[in-house]
DNA sequence: CTTGACCTTCCAGTAACGGGAAGCCCTATC
DNA sequence: GATAGGGCTTCCCGTTACTGGAAGGTCAAG
């Protein structure tokens, strides 16, 4: 297969195809022309990454990811490690978010929002509110 | 005061009030020996952007907050919008993350973690689940 | 006079690609 | 055979919002 029938199976662009073969994830072979040639196991590989990524996991972790896959010897405590760790991450962010959004909330529900130049936002980002 | 003062005062390391003068956020004047002079404005300013960033608000954002904040004429709602933007690119992000977080635990709770190489985690990245 | 803390500029790197240029390859059509 | 098109190649720059580090000027204290 070449480059654009890999990327309509596995959905990823051929960009992110050719950037995944700079950093070493995958290696395809090169036909006389110069061309990749993809086989199924790399389209596998591809769309095991595209879930991983769609996941949240990094470029790194989706390498740690796929050296377990194919690892047959692999302990799955090693993979649910990485797992918890990523699902730790996205619990942080989310809490980070969940914070900007309630102070964020708050700001913009004072706010009249109309013509007039007083601005309960403004003034909350220009000194922010003590709860003293 | 030097941008030492500034740094501490407004929690922002100098390297980062040094970019914001790059991109024009700020600028400061200069002493004779070369090093930016920040008045109390350029302080004020700049806990503005800290706190507008601690929002999450983009620095092109931050811009537009700013320069609503110095525009005595601007109408409250022209405020209201962009954190309403704001707020909806955090929910949004949320939502995103939520999702991960949903796929991701089931996939961890279906794993045992333990010594064997048997994973439901690879096995999901490697088929997603199909509900049908 | 030297030491050390501060300040300056500039360059490079981060994550994970995306855009676009310049140019080769292959097939189809006229 | 010439050409048009689409796909492929490499290469380099741009993105966001900084951070780290090198090389060197400035200033106050001992």
């Amino acid at each position: 297969m070449n480059i654009g029938d890999v990327s309509e199976a596995s959905g990823l662009p051929a960009k992110t195809i050719r950037y995944y073969e700079d950093i070493g994830l995958i290696t395809p072979l090169r036909s006389d022309n110069g061309y990749r040639q993809f086989t199924q196991a790399h389209l596998h590989k591809l769309a095991f990454i595209a879930r991983a990524r769609g996941l949240g996991f990094s470029i790194e972790q989706c390498r740690t990811l796929l050296a377990l896959y194919e690892d047959r010897e692999r302990a799955s405590a090693d993979v649910k490690a990485l797992a918890e760790t990523h699902l730790a991450e996205i619990d942080a962010k989310m809490a980070e978010l969940a914070d900007m959004r309630r102070t964020l909330a708050d700001l913009v529900q004072c706010c009249a929002g109309d013509h007039r130049p007083d601005c309960p936002i403004l003034k909350g980002l220009a000194a922010p509110v003590t709860g003293d």
